[in-house]
DNA sequence: TATATTTCCTACCATTTTGGTAGGATTAAG
DNA sequence: CTTAATCCTACCAAAATGGTAGGAAATATA
């Protein structure tokens, strides 16, 4: 299950994504308008910075914005930054590889197969850029 | 990431899945050959019994079994079982659904309309019987 | 220069989850 | 009646989760 970190997080940076404006956001405001502690929110901005996905400003009227372009940031880099891996056993994790210690040979376990499998199927889907996300126009003929 | 229990699990379906014989798996013995701490694998078969993933027989001589034919049997079995949810959020789990309380409109919600796709995804590949999982001969002509 | 508003940073903390352990009661085969 | 198993309740330490508290440093504006 994602972390309440992660879906601040990602609430966040959808709410950066929505407000481009000149003025970077204060995190206050975000923390008002997204119903997130503001205290928690501090924190977890500060780890957004760290993982270079926002920049922010200092003093009054200072605040945070996007540290790249929208087509640049994925749910998956946010998830990463907040919770680590994204594969659900960590012998098949690409960038927090460890050994389970549960097998003794990775090449035919079974379990890492399958798992390796389901983790080849999410991936692309979370690493698909945040700009995807903008409420789909899908079908305009419906309804 | 899959816990520890969920692990476990998993190995001690498939051990049991490998050991047809005629007479029930002690416990000592699955604890043994795939290395758990016997008094927490214990705790682990409660759990797949009351799930009716294994059945048991008491006494000398007793032991585990699959409850079911392993075509019956699929991961996301056990890992409901050990771990409750199979998605990445609660919104849009089907067996465990629950409001994350982080939108206002679940129909709208871009994140939950993503993880749903996530979810989609990860599922069939879970759901498969774990006869399926039988070490694969895949390409019979490589090397 | 003073003040207000912001980010930044270091702690701390309560609760829940995770990964077990301990000890004994109960059942059944020999 | 002994032995080997399941079953059951309880406990426990460490880590993760979801925060809070308090203040220092930077910057715009009056």
């Amino acid at each position: 299950m994602l972390s309440k970190r992660a879906k601040y997080a990602i609430k966040t940076i959808l709410f950066l994504q929505d407000n481009p404006d000149a003025v970077p956001v204060s995190a206050k405001h975000i923390a008002n308008q997204e119903n997130i502690p503001y205290k928690f929110l501090e924190n977890i901005l500060r780890d957004l910075k760290t993982h270079q996905l926002i920049k922010s400003s200092r003093g009054s009227d200072g605040g945070y914005s996007l540290a790249k372009p929208p087509s640049e940031i994925s749910i998956a880099q946010i998830m990463r930054a907040m919770d680590g891996p994204i594969a659900l056993i960590p012998c098949i994790s690409e960038r927090f590889y460890e050994s389970c210690g549960e097998c003794d040979n990775e090449e035919t376990c079974r379990i890492r197969k399958l798992f390796a499998e389901v983790r080849s199927e999410m991936l692309p889907i979370l690493e698909r850029p945040i700009t995807s996300m903008k409420d789909s126009i899908s079908d305009p003929f419906s309804k």
